[in-house]
RNA sequence: GGACUCGUGGCCGAGUGGCUAGGCAGAGGUCUGCAAAACCUUGUACGGCGGUUCGAAUCCGUUCGAGUCCUCCA
């Protein structure tokens, strides 16, 4: 599709931006990743599923793609610690276990939920803790620039000498005076020249079990330095999009841009693309404020808040049901509202083979693909996407109800639309018609609603009540239509 | 306090200077032994107050409210 345009909002400039990449056909994509100290929650779920969808997209329209998103597995702090203890660490030492295994045991944890969710494994994942070497040589580089500083065995980036030449905050709109007035006072600061500079290396205080060697001391990286230093090994020194979460915007992201210009004197990333959270009660939803719920209680229903379980699938439409840039407010209302619009959405797809074909189409299934370009190339905006689904899934009914007709041409426009959009792009699972693929099954109910059948022509509806509220009660439920009854499992 | 974002019908959530978003719920209907489901039809919303305009929910100002960030947490 060289025709196609897709417009990203790009967070730098605040605007939507055309997509090009540095070297067609070919993409760079980089997205921060999971944290593995616990399990993901749904707030997790929302950059997974956004990039997920970019990604998909970017690939159907032709690109080559590689995406990377990486693992953080070392150096990051406790929100509420007393001194500026790796969170990772502390938690082993909680729990009496390696580091590395509870980053193993996470791990598998979310890649299980991203599985479920039918997100795409990254090209490269990779963890922090495996690019140690490339992190200090990336420090080595500042420094020698002149922009970091050593004091203790740790290491500091200057940022008012970077800002002198560059421009500190030009991703999150702040500028240092700001900055310098509205710092907070915080113990462990004394080390640094200004409030605001951040650490690119750390030396390990006798609590951390996480270190490593270094030419300042022994310690970890700094807690923004994974993203530059993988980013550009992967990636290149200047890559085409850079996503994560809008909470990252700053100090990370900022201090990312800060670190490339300050390494190598030219911006690493082309494009910025930022999700927005998921509330819930009108609140981001995040460990620090212990309103959460992991996907793991979404799935079972496990959790105080949830009426219900709901499935990885509704989960998934629920999220695309939203732009990725603005907020989106979790309720077990919304979540339901979900549920039920993918299953009208399915029963309807599910139909399309039984379609009957005449010689003219009175519905136009280019112009519904057309808008289905359209609504991805103004800036991946799933919603209109799905409104635009929910058209084709009317068309379907009354094409199916004999009011509107169908030729062979625009059905298997029709079958394009829904293997490429509905499946491949947007990634989502037709469960429905997966779930009753099951031989001996299907024969029983045969048999049942065949007996069924011939008790209602004998007009022996006792008996036809009967087997119809025994099976509801194990979730099997019949429907008669006029064509005959039908069943399903709930 | 500062930076930024947002405020849409019962709920979720798009959009945008004049033209139906969509979904869920509700109402009416079709179908039907009954039930359920399915399908069809249906709502006239854009925080308050000013202003610009032939016309604003959409632009500007102001006000109220909410949120995110401002930390050595991604």
């Amino acid at each position: 599709m060289e025709t196609n345009q897709l417009y990203l909002y790009n967070s730098i400039t605040g605007k939507k931006e055309l997509f090009e990449p540095i070297n067609n056909p070919y993409v760079g994509m980089y997205v921060c990743g999971p944290t593995v100290y616990g399990d993901a929650h749904l707030g997790h779920a929302r950059p997974a599923i956004t990039f997920d969808v970019l990604f998909r997209y970017l690939k159907h329209v032709g690109y080559k793609v590689r995406y990377v998103r990486n693992i953080t597995d070392v150096g990051h702090l406790e929100n509420d610690a007393d001194s500026g203890e790796d969170k990772i660490a502390k938690k082993a030492r909680l729990e009496q276990l390696e580091p590395m295994e509870i980053v193993q045991y996470y791990t598998d944890r979310y890649h299980a939920n991203m599985q479920d969710l039918n997100v795409l494994s990254p090209s490269i994942e990779p963890k922090a803790s495996g690019h140690i070497i490339e992190q200090i040589e990336f420090i080595e580089r500042i420094i020698k620039n002149g922009y970091g500083y050593v004091e203790n065995g740790s290491v500091y980036f200057d940022v008012l000498k970077y800002n002198e030449k560059h421009n500190y905050g030009i991703l999150s709109g702040r500028n240092i005076d700001e900055l310098i007035n509205n710092t907070r006072t915080l113990e462990g600061q004394e080390e640094k020249k200004n409030s605001f500079d951040f650490a690119l290396w750390k030396k390990a205080q006798p609590q951390h079990i996480m270190r490593w060697n270094s030419p300042w001391s022994v310690g970890f990286p700094g807690w923004h330095l994974e993203c530059s230093a993988m980013g550009e090994k992967y990636l290149g020194e200047v890559f085409d999009i850079h996503g994560g979460g809008m909470d990252l915007k700053f100090p990370h992201h900022e201090c990312e841009i800060a670190q490339s210009v300050a390494a190598n004197n030219k911006h690493a990333v082309k494009h910025w693309v930022h999700n927005n959270l998921i509330t819930i009660n009108g609140q981001k939803m995040s460990k620090s404020l212990n309103n959460f719920i992991t996907l793991d209680e979404v799935f079972s229903g496990k959790n105080a808040l949830l009426n219900q379980a709901y499935s990885p699938m509704t989960v998934r439409f629920f999220i695309l049901q939203a732009h990725y840039g603005g907020t989106l407010d979790f309720s077990n209302e919304a979540l339901l509202a979900a549920e039920k619009a993918m299953a009208r959405m399915c029963k309807a797809f599910d139909v399309i083979d039984k379609l009957v074909i005449s010689n003219t189409s009175s519905i136009d299934f280019n112009s519904y693909k057309k808008r289905c370009y359209d609504a991805l190339n103004d800036d991946l905006n799933t919603p209109i996407l799905l409104a635009v689904l929910f058209d084709v899934v009317k068309s379907i009914n009354l094409i199916k109800e004999g009011k509107e007709t169908i030729d062979a041409v625009n059905l298997s426009v029709l079958k394009e639309i829904v293997s490429g959009f509905f499946n491949e792009i947007l990634g989502l699972i037709n469960q429905s018609s997966v779930s009753t693929k099951s031989n001996s099954i299907d024969t029983l109910m045969e048999v049942i609603l065949e007996l069924r059948k011939n008790a209602k022509t004998n007009k022996d509806y006792a008996t036809a009540d009967y087997i119809r509220n025994k099976l509801s009660e194990v979730n099997i439920k019949i429907n008669d239509t006029k064509d005959g009854a039908n069943w399903f499992i709930e």
